[in-house]
DNA sequence: CAATAACCAACCATTTTGGTCAACTATAAA
DNA sequence: TTTATAGTTGACCAAAATGGTTGGTTATTG
């Protein structure tokens, strides 16, 4: 089983993702500095990202990412899956060969807590967590602390003129 | 959120323990032989579980570990605690400061997880897994293929005879 | 054409995992 | 009292995963 940063930065940048969705295209750079992952960490996880078509791209000026479908159609464990591997807390893979070639001693606990784990996580789409008072909180003072380049945009575009 | 090999080599060897308690104190190097995990890895899972009072042991000839409670007292969440630092699928261990000092965007999304696997694993005892049939006939294969030292023992002290 | 931003591949430092090896100590049996 | 057993401890290690960095190359817009 492994839930490390690497699918939490997934599933924290999708939500950023969704919640910025209004203006275009979301770019990397944007998620970085709110969220504070590294640009080309987050570029390689958006490709497996890409890769399952949860998201998709638009390149040159102005572009970025899009999710591919609507906010309830994308659940947490797709997203971990497709970063990840599979959310699978069995050493074997689900395979039972765990102990040369047969079943280990706990194969079936494991099994069961994988089915768990993979329950719950499906049951949430990243629109149910726009809808939590803590995420919309969070967000709220990312959006304070760092002005998205659409917005700086405008700015220099007014101080020019 | 860390579930690898250590813990399942804990639960695994815990529930070895619980199953074999009827002649003693059970020796790793049975519980290797058994289980096919290295006697001293085993040795630093033990460490471990022994400061957690889990189990307690017994030096010198027919020594070895025994449970430090009934099996109904022991669940998997606490055996893999033991060994483990817990079962947390935030990255700052619970204290919210995930993201340079405030909380992350999905925080408390972990922290649901976190409890939710928790729960389900401290539902779990050593009595439990023990009733299972799955456990019960794995167990008996591997008591075919590897005899105990006890045994053993028997069978050399017939052929000295 | 220049700027932007996705795409891609190679590389790297650090940490964790899953051990090994060697030495030492307590105990029970011969 | 010696010897074998078995836990205890600490140092060490190879391989894999994590979390990046560097240095490009496309594609698109203005």
């Amino acid at each position: 089983m492994r839930l490390t940063t690497k699918g939490r930065y997934a599933v924290t940048a999708m939500l950023d993702l969704a919640i910025h969705a209004g203006n275009g295209p979301v770019s990397l750079a944007d998620i970085s500095e709110r969220q504070g992952i590294s640009l080309s960490y987050l570029e390689q996880l958006f490709a497996k990202l890409r890769r399952n078509e949860l998201v998709r791209s638009v390149r040159g000026p102005g572009g970025g990412y899009q999710l591919n479908r609507e906010q309830q159609g994308i659940n947490v464990a797709q997203v971990i899956d497709a970063v990840n591997e599979s959310v699978d807390a069995t050493g074997c893979g689900h395979t039972g060969s765990c102990q040369d070639g047969s079943i280990c001693l706990t194969h079936h606990l494991w099994c069961d807590l994988s089915s768990q784990i993979h329950d719950f996580l499906s049951q949430i789409t990243l629109a149910d967590l726009m809808e939590r008072s803590d995420v919309r909180t969070v967000a709220k003072r990312q959006d304070r602390e760092h002005l998205s380049s659409f917005e700086d945009s405008l700015i220099s575009a007014k101080v020019t003129a």
